[in-house]
DNA sequence: CGCCCATGTTACCGACCTGTAACGTTTGAC
DNA sequence: GTCAAACGTTACAGGTCGGTAACATGGGCG
């Protein structure tokens, strides 16, 4: 009695991958507490048991699906060194762009701080995850600065990772046409006045 | 059979304004969802059915809670122009200090945020007060740019505006030692770039 | 006093939630 | 074909949720 095709094109994966693929769709619509376990098997073409039997929990799926979501900016990373290779600041403005046309995209890269907000219990496994993440991808994007020879490369990439993240916060809070809009702009502004300090002390030495 | 005084600081109010206090309380210690009505009312001291013969549905009690969150914020700005009278960039950086400082409170403004994020609904009553809100903020904060002299006064506010509400996030998700930490330089940083940008402009002139 | 309005109390409804038990059914590997 | 693992189905437990009804109680004010 197989053929449950409510997710046509999903149907062909195995019930585990179709469980995340779903999970992180109705989170994305109606937040992580807003929907039950029952919905999320249901919708993804099977039912609660499956779920438990691979997740044990609706919290593991959760970090599960964030640890899903994280491995999912592997690709990015190498296209941003396959671009421009050896060219560190052609490749920081190249992440300027992707990340504004990333945040653009339909909850682009919100999953991870919309489960910080709605998770609050501090030991939640979820959390770990996050907070992990978010880790890498600033030491990531100090790298990226260092290699672009900006002098002070982790101030420039804390600068531009507090825009990244106010940006997608506030295309939450207001839509698309806030602040946000205007990322690329500040940022690319941000980081010429950062690479000019570095040219005046140049200039001073 | 007055005198029910768990929160013995809270009694002398009415109990309006006691749900009020402790609804955000809450809200803030496990999320807005993560609080029934019945803790809540208990909490401060009453019960379910003066709660909602007060607020009518625990939505209109959100709304009503973020309304007195956002009001909270009027004072702020009253104190930044009795700081520093006619100074536009003086009241620009006293703004800078005065946000970190408030940021690094305990749930130091990220109410709206947290409320924005937990409610996905579009039409939600809490959402039309954090959207209202944040445009205000936007406003006031590009007028105080535009009296600070900046020239790029809209972009410089929005620079602004994205950097504190990232670091809003980003102290939520990984906590005060992040990227966030640097949040007081970095905007100085901002600040002096767009104020030389003006200089070089004049200098060209 | 008598009245009224805000509040307190209890019980309840229907819906939904996470998680489990027991038992069929399919599938794929050997 | 066999057998075991993965999967599907149904039913259920125990709890919490938002919200309502009915009634008791109080204090303030004329």
């Amino acid at each position: 009695m197989m053929g449950n095709d409510e997710l046509v094109s999903e149907c062909v994966k195995r019930p585990r991958d179709r469980i995340i693929d779903t999970a992180q769709l109705l989170f994305r619509k109606h937040g992580i507490r807003g929907v039950g376990v029952d919905a999320i098997a249901e919708e993804a073409g099977t039912n609660k048991m499956t779920l438990y039997r691979h997740f044990g929990s609706k919290d593991e799926l959760i970090a599960e699906c964030l640890r899903d979501t994280a491995s999912g900016v592997e690709p990015f990373w190498r296209d941003l060194e396959a671009a421009h290779p050896g060219d560190g600041m052609a490749q920081l403005h190249e992440w300027v762009r992707a990340v504004a046309s990333y945040a653009s995209m339909e909850g682009g890269g919100c999953d991870l701080l919309t489960a910080a907000f709605e998770l609050p219990e501090p030991d939640h496994p979820a959390r770990l995850v996050v907070e992990a993440f978010k880790h890498e991808q600033r030491n990531r994007l100090a790298a990226l600065c260092r290699a672009a020879g900006i002098v002070e490369a982790e101030r420039l990439a804390d600068a531009l990772g507090l825009l990244l993240e106010g940006a997608r916060v506030n295309r939450r809070t207001v839509g698309p046409d806030g602040a946000s809009a205007n990322f690329v702009t500040i940022a690319e502004a941000v980081i010429a006045s950062f690479s000019a300090a570095a040219g005046a002390q140049a200039a001073r030495d």
